[in-house]
DNA sequence: CCAGTTTGTAAGCAGCTGCTTACAACGCTA
DNA sequence: TAGCGTTGTAAGCAGCTGCTTACAAACTGG
């Protein structure tokens, strides 16, 4: 557990490098999206040369691919399904938040190729453990509707920065959205 | 010598040309969204030279700029408030819709600048006009929300093409997001 | 201590990007 | 018919893109 800051910490780690190409790349990916991000800005916020990048990843898109596993499933697997959508919501809505996964889908939804294939996973998964919450036959279907909710929220917020709901108080949201959501699942007609 | 009938039927008519450069990027920019559409796509769809669409607009942000201003606001202007949400829902629906605006909207999030300022005035004309539908105090806030589910229902099902929703029966979710929405827009708790 | 591998660096390639320039063809009008 | 502004074309520019190559520096096993 020495870490001194010497002038040049890490000389030759090359899972040390990876890791700050992930980061570079999970950052900038959700800030910019997919397109207008480019190979030569991660390499340089991760302080990496930038054949590195290739070299541990092969290509621009499979990093984008390595950035999605590592970020995209942590919150889902480590969230019990009854809390799922409010967890999600209020992880979303939070300023400073970690999980970058959802902007990073927002912001790269032009792309196609393996990003358009890994964004299609991600939210099967969400719609999954979201569609055990309610019985309703139609339960798959209401559950991607409540997905496509938070992502509109994220999308207005995040993307397009919208008022007065990009600078709502998170609780006013969750309380609005979470009463339209519980007649969505609950109505069995 | 020259008695030759046209080939091409307009061969000089810059109000054509333009007209030609407009509807190509429209459909361009909504298939593929703004950062993925090159000039040289838009004018050879446009049977046009690329330099035409300088002279003609300026700039490819402007071209865009040109693009939404003509297509985003007719629905808006023809609908009553009281059935914008659901005439919108179910126009967005429709597999054969004419108004791509909110797909090139969708597709183009990523990218900043003049379109930035673009997707914002379109989304604050519709919330102003939701905002109407309910007297809750909070009201511009619950006319975001509303917003928000049509543009995560059209993200889900135009980009991301998840099923169930991608291909579910427009009457279904009209019916489940309308009970949903009213829910949303009655409350006054 | 030296061969061989791993890690890092610098340079460059081919192709594409938005945009500009120079110029030819056209058609109106005087 | 001559002049001139408008419309269309071809070529090219500078800069950026993802990716590759050639090579030097560091570490490791023998």
């Amino acid at each position: 557990m020495t870490e001194q800051p010497e002038p040049a910490a890490r000389r030759r780690d090359a899972a040390a490098t990876r890791l700050a190409l992930l980061d570079a790349a999970e950052k900038l990916f959700a800030e910019r999206g997919f397109d207008r991000t480019t190979v030569r800005d991660i390499a340089k916020l991760a302080g990496a040369n930038q054949s590195l990048l290739f070299r541990y990843f092969g290509s621009k898109e499979a990093l984008f691919e390595a950035v999605i596993a590592r970020s995209g499933r942590e919150q889902l697997a480590a969230t019990p399904p009854e809390r799922l959508f409010s967890t999600s919501l209020r992880s979303m809505l939070e300023p400073g938040r970690q999980n970058r996964a959802l902007e990073t889908y927002l912001r790269s939804s032009g792309s196609d190729g393996v990003a358009a294939a890994i964004r299609q996973e991600v939210g099967r998964e969400y719609a999954e453990v979201l569609a055990t919450l309610t019985d309703a036959p139609d339960a798959e279907l209401r559950a991607d509707l409540a997905l496509a909710w938070l992502m509109g929220i994220a999308l207005v917020r995040e993307v397009t920065g919208k008022e007065p709901l990009a600078g709502a108080d998170p609780e006013d949201i969750c309380r609005l959205v979470l009463t339209g959501i519980k007649t969505l699942l609950e109505r069995s007609e």
